[in-house]
DNA sequence: CCAATTTTAAAACAAACGTTTCAGAATAAC
DNA sequence: GTTATTCTGAAACGTTTGTTTTAAAATTGG
């Protein structure tokens, strides 16, 4: 028998997502990338493969996180109005404190418009939130908390598609302010 | 004297941008630009600059565009509140005709994080949207085809971020259906 | 402790990158 | 037509890119 790996995939890959997040997927190097990750290139390509493969797998550990941090919030024991409002106030404390925008984001515009296995990876993203918010808006409709002349499906896709363009005002505008009058705004609307 | 510049520069910078906007910044290398100018990188050199400042130059020509439809929109003769549901209608058939998303949302997520002159030149769009919106919905309010129970200045910052989560989903699911009941239900929202 | 096997670090790889050089073609003014 | 100047095309520049090779260090089971 011979040795085994030296170095904790898990947080490699952590720091090869935050090299992704922050220069994006061509402005990231192996250099770059192998330096935050503290290993050698050719334990990289031992292990991992080479730098298309190391992006999918950052990009499924982020939506993996994400997908953690839905199932927590709907095993909270909470009104279902009040998980989604916690949702929403969490997304906007996620984008005005990222520097470089939602990760998920970011991929969908770089990588997503030419590489489909990044297109399925954020596919499955989206579809999680999608689903979460969607059986919280039905729950919160028959618990008689929130209006129900649209549907959950139609509110859930609007509902998830806002948070994107938050997020580009804010890279833009750097304002906390205009993020949070919108953020009222939308859960103002969303109870009419 | 001697002879002058051969290529038409305004023709060969929308060449750039449409590279630029198709590959990204990073993604987009000297030769795919030249070669979809049908100019010399010494001819590039002389004239325009370099990569950076020919990204900048394509950025600005692409702002300059929009800022055109937007004079061009504004001097209908029509109620404000048509011209305003024309906008939307047009947005949403940009979003699902462009194969790579709009190119001011991939700029912002590709660049702005990390480029100060690529920010200003996507703030200056930005106020150019949102001047030409929030006029709008003022004049719609006055008009009274539009409740004033909100500010127009919040509305129109609200507006204007909206197409961008439209412009992810579009990417992700390639559903035209589900844009469009989205536009739907924003203007239901806008007239309640 | 030995033998088998795998991981590692460092160096090397060709290809592609953004940029510059340079000689010759082209043009405008005289 | 000559001259002065500038633009153009092709080649070359040194770096950096993603990836592979190589040889030594490390670890495990017998």
């Amino acid at each position: 028998m011979a040795r085994s790996v030296e170095f904790n995939e898990e947080a490699a890959i952590q720091k090869a997502m935050e090299v992704f997040r922050e220069k994006g997927y061509n402005g990231a190097s192996l250099r770059d990338l192998t330096e935050a990750m503290q290993i050698n290139s050719s334990s990289l390509y031992n292990t991992i493969g080479d730098k298309q493969e190391l992006f999918i797998r950052a990009a499924k550990h982020y939506i993996d996180m994400r997908k953690r941090e839905l199932d927590e919030r709907a095993a909270a024991d909470k009104p279902a109005l009040e998980i989604l409002k916690q949702y929403i106030a969490d997304s906007v404390t996620n984008i005005v404190s990222e520097t470089h925008g939602c990760m998920a984001v970011k991929m969908a515009f770089e990588m997503a418009t030419s590489d489909k296995r990044v297109i399925n990876v954020l596919k499955k993203d989206s579809q999680n939130q999608y689903e979460f918010v969607r059986k919280h808006i039905a729950l919160a409709m028959e618990q008689g908390q929130l209006d129900n002349e649209e549907s959950p499906e139609l509110l859930a896709d609007y509902f998830i598609s806002t948070w994107t363009g938050w997020n580009e005002s804010y890279i833009l505008h750097k304002d906390v302010d205009k993020i949070e009058r919108m953020a009222r705004y939308f859960i103002r609307q969303l109870s009419k």
